[in-house]
DNA sequence: CCGGATAATAAGGTCAACCATAACAATTTT
DNA sequence: AAAATTGTTATGGTTGACCTTATTATCCGG
């Protein structure tokens, strides 16, 4: 009888090769801001052992998508960097799609995008671009990199760079845990807001700032994380 | 230095757990529409061998979501019927977006969102259903489980079933591998339209059917994937 | 009721991603 | 320069989800 329903071409169970190589290859683009982050940064970032971080990051060696200097960092190799930059862009898309379509709370969107990225098919991808309209920032103030897997950094210092009475506004925040983010929010540290700085402490002290009408206080780390534009 | 940005909290590489235990629970849904599908065809429709659907069987059997009688078939049990359903309704909320929202082709709905369903959590379901207003049925015409996992199918009947000269529309069509339903595209056998039995031909042969002004032949097994409603 | 198709089980294997523990190498701190 | 810290490699597991190649059990049609 009737067999026809069977095998819905895609219907694949299994090939899930690469859910973890793009999670390696998204967390490397968004670690080396600065610097390239080491194996041990990166094994902590995706909440493996380092033993593991290790093994993986041959592979990928092998697969000419990265290079590893020991005890200096990983770097993508170009292969490398457009894949890692596909699989932010697809995340930064949704980001966008469910921030501003679906409601979602700002502080949750990276959490719940996180793995929607993946099983992502370009057509899809490419169509939701266009119904968004193609937008430049993810609702981090994070860009969104093209489909050719290019991403043109922001121009902006690290909030803590600021000079004190200096006001800015801010370009983006890092995508960072629940509770940072959710801080961030809670103070309105959100892209696009205004910020001046009115006071540093010494040996790593918190700042102070105003936003809005309001005087907050943030530790350095976390002002490390926000990326603002002097006025 | 600021290792802040680390671990954002779900970042979790591997638990995928269960990607293919759902693909095995929707599967289950999607054939036991008359009889409870034997491993055989399971393992068919998943593109897996018998043995590998045999012991994934007996694993989610361990965990109670189905019962495997030998020689007869596979039941879901509650619980199994319900994570099912919750599969897909994912899947065809997906689908109704892409095709409202996002102007994918109807044949190759079921194809991009078949992995996308996965990954996607219950908040972000419940405020798609929202978003697009709590449709009853994806574009293929097949009813979306409720949130609780309930599905209410539907009262119709297999299109080979209808007497020549009754006319009918059609309720659904099942989900199949891309030629299939492309070819129900190209014939205009969507939901929602007309058609008449013009005519039939012994020993499995092809029906000739009235769509519109045109008269096609469409084979036994296609036929038996169409459910329709008589006028 | 027998023989062939279909279904199920058995046995042993692969591969990707993990894990722990331990040793070793480089760098920094004191 | 020794000690402490951090980074890397080695070794040997585990687990899920596949695979192939038998062998055995059941069903169904002549």
């Amino acid at each position: 009888m009737g067999d026809l329903i069977m095998q819905p071409s895609n219907l694949k169970v299994s090939p899930k090769y690469s859910e973890s190589k793009e999670m390696y290859l998204k967390a490397l683009v968004e670690l080396d801001v600065f610097v390239s982050p080491t194996v041990s940064r990166l094994a902590n970032r995706l909440g493996v052992t380092q033993v593991s971080a290790n093994e993986m990051v041959r592979r990928l060696t092998d697969q000419g998508l990265m290079i590893h200097t020991p005890y200096k960092g990983v770097n993508l190799t170009k292969k490398g960097r457009q894949l890692g930059n596909n699989v932010l862009r697809r995340q930064r898309l949704w980001e966008c799609f469910l921030y501003d379509y679906l409601k979602v709370e700002w502080s949750r969107l990276y959490e719940l995008t996180c793995n929607l990225e993946h099983n992502t098919p370009p057509e899809v991808t490419e169509s939701l671009a266009i119904y968004l309209n193609n937008p430049a920032q993810c609702p981090h103030g994070q860009p969104i990199p093209t489909v050719d897997g290019e991403c043109k950094s922001l121009k902006g210092i690290p909030l803590n760079q600021l000079g004190i009475g200096e006001s800015a506004s801010i370009l983006s925040v890092t995508e960072s845990p629940l509770e940072v983010v959710e801080h961030f929010s809670q103070q309105g540290l959100l892209p696009g807001k205004h910020i001046t700085l009115v006071n540093t402490t010494p040996l790593q002290g918190p700042l102070t700032l105003q936003v809005g009408q309001a005087h907050i206080a943030l530790g350095l780390q976390m002002a490390e994380q926000i990326l603002v534009k002097r006025d």
